[in-house]
DNA sequence: GATGAATGAGATTTCATTCAT
DNA sequence: AATGAATGAAATCTCATTCAT
C-alpha cells in the first residue's frame, strides 16, 4: 500500500487530461468538429463520459484548448524567427527564409493540429469565428509590421504592407492546406523552395540563390 | 383547353425555388452550414417545411447546389479571362491582371456565395470534402497550365508551376477571406492593385505600372 | 365539338373511379396498407392528387371500399353455395365440397383482393379492426348455422358447431394465406382435394371418394 | 475497490430492458405496430426517449425481439410435445392431444405476445414479412414431419401431409385469433376439446373419448 | 475521481390532405 | 373535374450533458 504524494496524483491527472486532449486532436483532425461526436473521443481514448466532463466543461472547450495551443505554438515559432531578424538589410532574405522554413516545419511536425487550425476550426460557432478571425489577423500583423519596417528601409518593394502580409500568410496557408488534403503524405518541405522563391520575389527582395539551396 | 397556363406556374415554381436558394445562401453565409437549421431557412424565407422538401431533398442538397453554382460561376469567369489571353508575351501582364480583376469582381458581386465557397463549405461531410478538394484543384490547375506555358516562353520566372498556381490562388482567396470577415463593407477592389503587384512580382513578370492604374 | 350526355359523363367518372380502385388494390396488395403511400397509387394510376381526393375522402376509405367489395364478393359466393344445399342428407358431402371449391376459386380469381382481405387489412386502425372481426364472425356464422342444422340431423359428428365453423374457415384461410406467400404461383386448386378431405373427415361426414375426383 | 457493484447495476439494466420490452408488448398488442408510436411506449413505461434508444436501436428492433421471443417460446413448447411422442401407435391420439393442449396453454399464458405473433406482425416491412413467413413454415414443418411418419405407419389417413400440417396449424391459429378478439376473457382452454376432436377426426385418428375428458 | 445510465431538447424528414388556379 | 403546389402536424432519432452511485 503506497501513500501517494499529492504531487504524484496531480501528475496523474495531468497525464490523463493530456491524453484526452491528444486523442481529441486526432479525432477532430480526422473528422472535423461537427462530425466528431463526444462518444468518438471517449472510445478512442478509452475513458468514460464522466471523466471527459470532469476534466473539461464541454466539447467546444476541448476544441478551443487545442486550437489555442496550436495558435500559440505557431506564434512562438514566428516570434523566434522575428527575434533573430537583424536590421541588417543584407540578411533580410535569410530572415524571411527562416520565418517560412520554421512555419512549415511547425506545421509538418504536427499535421493533426495544423488540420485543426487551418481547416477544422470553421463554423463552430459565431463567437469562435470571431476569435479565429482575430487570431489570424494577429499573425498577419506580425508580418505586416516587419514589412512596414523593411519598406521604410526600401529593402522590399510593395505598394501596401497590410495586404502584402495577408497575401504572404495566405500563400503559406494555402500550400499547407493543399498538402493536408493530399492522400499520400508528400514531404511538406519539398515545397519550401518554390514557396520561398515566390514570396521573396513578390516582395521584391534580392536573395541569394545559395540561401535557397541550404534550406532545411 | 387547360385551366391554367403551365408556363406561368412553372415560372412561379422557378421563382420560389430560387427564393429558397437565395434565402438559404444568406442564412448559410451568416451562420455556417451546421449552425443553420432547416427551420432557420424556412422562417427567413417565409415558407413551410413541406415546400422546402418539395423543392429539395434535404439541407445538404441545397448547400451543394449553391456551392456548385458558385464554383461554376467562378470557373466561367476564369475561362473568360483565359480565353482572351493571347500568346503575345507583352500582354501577359495585362492578361493576368484581367484574370485577377475578374476574380475579385466575381466574389464581390456575390459576397454571400463567396463566403459559402471559401469558408462555409468546410467540414460538411467526408464526401463533400472530397468534392471540395477536387474543385479547388481544378481551379488551381487552370493557373498551373497557364504558368507552364508562360514558363516555356520564359515569360515568367518561377521554380515550380504547380506550387506557384497554389500560391497564386491561395493569396487571392486569403485576401477575399480576410475581406469577408471585415465588419465594415470595404470595397474589395481597393485591394486589387496591391494584390496584382504582389503576384506579378512573384511570378517575375515585367509589368507596366500604367496597367495597374487603369484597373477596374 | 360534341355534346356529351350526362350519362356519358357519369360513365367516364365511374370508369375513373374504378381505375383508381383497381390500381389501389394492386398497390395495397403488393405493399400492405401502411407501406402504400397515396403517392404510390397516384403514380401507378397516372392521376393527380386532386383527382384522388375528388373521388375519395381519404386513403382509408379507398381501402375500406376494396375490403368491403372483397368481403361481399366472398359472401355472395358462400350464399350461392348455401342456396344450392338441399336438405337431402346424401348431398351434404357434395354441398360442402361445392362451398369449399367456390371459396378457393373466388380467392384464386382475384389474388390481390384475397391478399387485402386476409393479410393486408390488419392493423389499419382500431375501428377497422372491429369491422374486420365482425365480418369474419359473420362469415363463420354462415357455416355455424349449416353445421348446427346438419348436427340436428346427425349428418355430421362434432362437439361444438361454433368452434367447428371457426376451425373450418380458419383452415381454408390458412391454406390461402400460405399460398399467397409462396413465391411461385402454384395453382391453388391443387390443394383443393386434401383441403376438402381434411375438413369433411373432421366433420365426420361420409363422402364419396368419387366426388373428390371430379372437383373443379 | 470500485464504487459500485457491477452486478447490481447489470441487474438493474436487465430489469429496465425487460420493463421496456414488457411495456412495448402491451402497447403493441393493444394498438398494433403502426399505431404504436415510440412515444406511447415511453409514456406507458415512464422512461425517457434517451433510455429507449440506449437499450434498443429502434422501434422495429423492439418488435422483432418480442416476436422472436414468442416464436421461440412456442417452438420450445412444440418440441417438448414432440419429444414425448412415442412410436407406440396407440398413443398417437394422446400425443397430438398433448401438442394441441400445450399450444393453447402457451398462447393463453401470454395473451399479449400471442396477439403480436398472430395478428400484429403483419405488414411491418417486406423483410419482416419474409422472416414471418419462414417462421410459420418452420412451425408447420414440425407437424408435417410428424404426419409423414404417422402416415407411413398408417396411423392417420390423409392425402397430403404438407397440406394437412398447414390446415392443422391454421385451425389452431384461427381459434386463438378468434379468442383474442373476444371482448370478454373467455378461457381459451374451453375450446380445447372441440379443437382436438376436429383435428383428430380430420386426421382419421382413432381416439378414446376418455382422453378428451381428462385434458387440461 | 470514475463510471455510464439517463435525460430530453431539438433536429430532420415524411406524407396525408387541402386549396388556389 | 383536374391539377399539383403547399401545408404542417407528427414521427423518429441523435447526442451533448447531467447525475446517482
Amino acid at each position: 500500500m503506497s501513500y501517494r504524494t499529492p504531487k504524484a496524483i496531480q501528475e496523474k491527472k495531468d497525464a490523463k487530461r493530456r491524453h484526452i486532449l491528444d486523442t481529441a486532436a486526432k479525432v477532430f483532425a480526422k473528422r472535423g468538429y461537427y462530425n466528431t461526436k463526444v462518444r468518438d473521443i471517449l472510445e478512442e481514448a478509452g475513458i468514460s463520459t464522466g471523466s471527459f466532463y470532469f476534466y473539461f466543461n464541454n466539447k467546444e472547450e476541448v476544441f478551443e484548448i487545442l486550437y489555442d495551443e496550436m495558435i500559440n505554438a505557431y506564434v512562438s515559432v514566428l516570434q523566434e524567427a522575428v527575434a533573430t531578424m537583424t536590421d541588417n538589410a543584407e540578411h533580410i532574405g535569410k530572415s524571411l527564409i527562416k520565418a517560412i522554413t520554421l512555419s512549415l516545419r511547425a506545421f509538418q511536425k504536427n499535421k493533426e493540429l495544423a488540420r485543426i487550425m487551418l481547416i477544422g476550426s470553421v463554423g463552430i460557432s459565431p463567437q469562435f469565428e470571431k476569435k479565429r478571425t482575430a487570431d489570424y489577423q494577429k499573425i498577419s500583423l506580425v508580418f505586416e509590421e516587419i514589412f512596414r519596417k523593411l519598406l521604410q528601409k526600401k529593402a522590399i518593394r510593395i505598394p501596401d504592407p497590410k495586404v502584402a502580409a495577408i497575401l504572404f500568410t495566405g500563400s503559406i496557408y494555402s500550400l499547407i492546406t493543399n498538402w493536408l488534403q493530399e492522400d499520400d503524405s508528400v514531404e511538406l518541405v519539398k515545397y519550401t523552395k518554390p514557396l520561398i522563391a515566390y514570396n521573396l520575389q513578390a516582395l521584391g527582395v534580392q536573395y541569394d540563390d545559395l540561401d535557397l539551396e541550404n534550406i532545411y
